[in-house]
DNA sequence: ATGGTGTTCTTTATCGTTACAGAGAACAAG
DNA sequence: CTTGTTCTCTGTAACGATAAAGAACACCAT
């Protein structure tokens, strides 16, 4: 019992293919009552409507957009960033009725590529430029959109983009640091891609040596990271990757950095999440954000501004919908959107002394 | 400058379309001299490798699932038990290498349906059972489970399935509190579907007749509530529909049931969310869950763990797993799971007096 | 020579649908 | 009685790929 095609009612009532598929799709071109026997029988016959691959073939549009995640869904769903920026994303998908596939490609997973190539869809999203599934995605002539420049040479690639300007965010948060009179600060990055280094202490030089070498593929902060080096220039500055984007990550780096003599003054992560997690081990060893050491994040969620915690605030949700915008709107002309940050002082970070 | 095919690189280099196809797909299928000419070539003309859609028309398959949410996606990224399942869910498709494919259809949004209609997909999962996506992806003979039987239909409709018994944990609930010696129970229940009564109080028999009048698509705890209703017979029980299954709703209900003279004894929710919001509600009246008023709720989430909240645990992460093996695995012989819940008992509840 | 066995490439058919260009009939206008 | 127009419906040719079977040739053992 092979499936129904439109094929077979047209041969079982003795008209063309053609007007079966009009029955379904193009009503002007039959008369109604041509049009309700088709119907009938195909419903009768048990045919469920057009085959939505046979369709899409036809057509060349899938009207699906993949979202594409360099950890496993499961983080996605737990970040509170990536929540934020998805929902804002599916908002707009969802009003213009298109759907999204979710693509999971962790970094080294080589195998996990082939999903990008075997998407059907119309156009791909990631967080971040560099991410593997990005870049093959460009290869493939995929319309793109990301939405952190992680190196500079993203910023002259192909694909689209929704960003921030993360170097001057950088800078501003080393700015505010230096005004603090912070001599000693620590930097916690990510490094979410696999084999990389974890919980070891580099001077800028060195662990600027060990992006270059990887090519960009080490992490997806950079220019975040860059700023904050430049911007910090002179003082004593020591980086620490700490693996995974997440709270934990930043819990565990507290070990590293807290439970040592020589404390730093201030510590910045890069992400928000980190820096709450940075402030749970402070909790835990009874240190106070802010007193005992200046605590700062990037991104602005809204659990910084419950926990008192120095941020840059960026436009989550506009990155996610501008985002959702350009993938649905080809002729949109304005490609490379640059939105604005904001820092905000709170408590976790105050002067030294 | 149409798109390069297969053809394309074909006629140029004076071969078979079949050669190139399998240089692509499969190397043993011609000499490593010619394949790599191909290969070469295919590069040059900026061939991004066969198209994903033109494949599966071939093959039939789509190696994508489908996740049916009768709700905004946000709501879906929001909500802890859909993150859970979601999660969990994800986890099995990534470890098969099988991409998902997010679904919003909110009821009452007919055009909406239509996504189901056009989805390139193996398969669809969804919470609900008798939501109208799933009821439509069941008519177009695609194979659905879902992860909670709303009414007694669905039990007997053609879908698969893995879900608790819903009923025995209605009835087990009831039974806690009437052990404790409660005589008057509000009972809070979702009804996410538009245009339906919210935050006015029912004898129980007056809701079964607006719920009978719905066709079932009033809401989807229907077997979980009758449970309950059936336990509590006798007693002076009164049904609120509160809306959307949130804690921002149940914590509105809180309005109705608190502030007035003839409080109940107990409250119970049928989800956790709406039990936590209903037990913010309490704390902003400087009530005390358990012993002003007993509350209960379902599920089993991490955070009912942290409220002290009396519930039914459900294994949300299994429901999730689950349903992934039976839409990857469609020769697995069980195909319609129930799984065991377990009443936890927590300081919320306690006997009146 | 003969036949069997690979290797390498090609031919043909198909997946299910829709765009496009007609064809024939009916009908109105001149 | 033409000519044009509208309404219905049909046939053909894609969309881009792959499965299956076949053909051409070389190679080896009988």
């Amino acid at each position: 019992m092979a499936r129904v095609t439109q094929q077979d009612i047209a041969k079982v009532m003795g008209v063309s293919v053609m007007t079966v598929s009009n029955a379904f799709n193009r009503p002007d071109q039959l008369s109604p009552d041509l049009r309700t026997r088709v119907l009938e029988r195909a419903a009768k016959m048990g045919y469920t409507g057009p085959d939505a691959i046979a369709r899409q073939l036809r057509s060349g549009r899938t009207n699906t957009f993949a979202v594409a995640f360099e950890e496993k869904l499961s983080y996605a769903f737990s970040d509170p960033f990536s929540v934020a920026w998805l929902a804002a994303f599916s908002e707009v998908m969802e009003k213009h009725r298109a759907s999204i596939m979710l693509l999971s490609v962790p970094a080294g997973d080589h195998e996990a590529l082939a999903a990008v190539q075997d998407a059907a869809v119309d156009g791909i999203a990631g967080l971040c430029g560099n991410q593997p599934a990005m870049i093959r995605a460009r290869e493939r002539g995929m319309p793109t959109v990301y939405c952190t420049l992680a190196t500079r040479e993203d910023a002259e690639g192909t694909g689209d983009y929704v960003v921030i300007d993360d170097h001057a965010a950088g800078l501003e948060m080393a700015g505010h640091l230096r005004r603090l009179g912070h001599e000693r600060v620590f930097l916690l990055v990510e490094t979410p891609y696999r084999g990389q280094p974890r919980m070891v202490e580099y001077r800028p030089e060195d662990f600027r040596a060990l992006v270059d070498a990887h090519a960009g593929y080490l992490f997806s902060d950079d220019l975040r990271l860059a700023g904050l080096v430049e911007g910090l220039h002179g003082l004593e500055v020591t980086i620490v990757p700490v693996g995974t984007n997440s709270r934990a990550a930043g819990n565990a780096a507290g070990t590293l950095v807290l439970d040592r003599t020589d404390r730093p003054s201030a510590v910045v992560a890069v992400s928000d999440v980190m820096a709450l997690g940075f402030m749970d081990a402070c909790a835990q060893r009874g240190l106070e954000p802010g007193l005992d050491v200046s605590v700062a994040g990037f991104d602005g969620l809204p659990e910084a501004a419950d926990a008192g915690l120095t941020t840059i605030r960026q436009p989550v949700r506009d990155k996610g919908r501008l985002a959702a915008e350009l993938l649905l709107d080809p002729s949109l002309p304005d490609r490379r959107i640059i939105l604005p940050h904001e820092l905000i002082v709170r408590r976790s970070t105050r002067p030294v002394g």
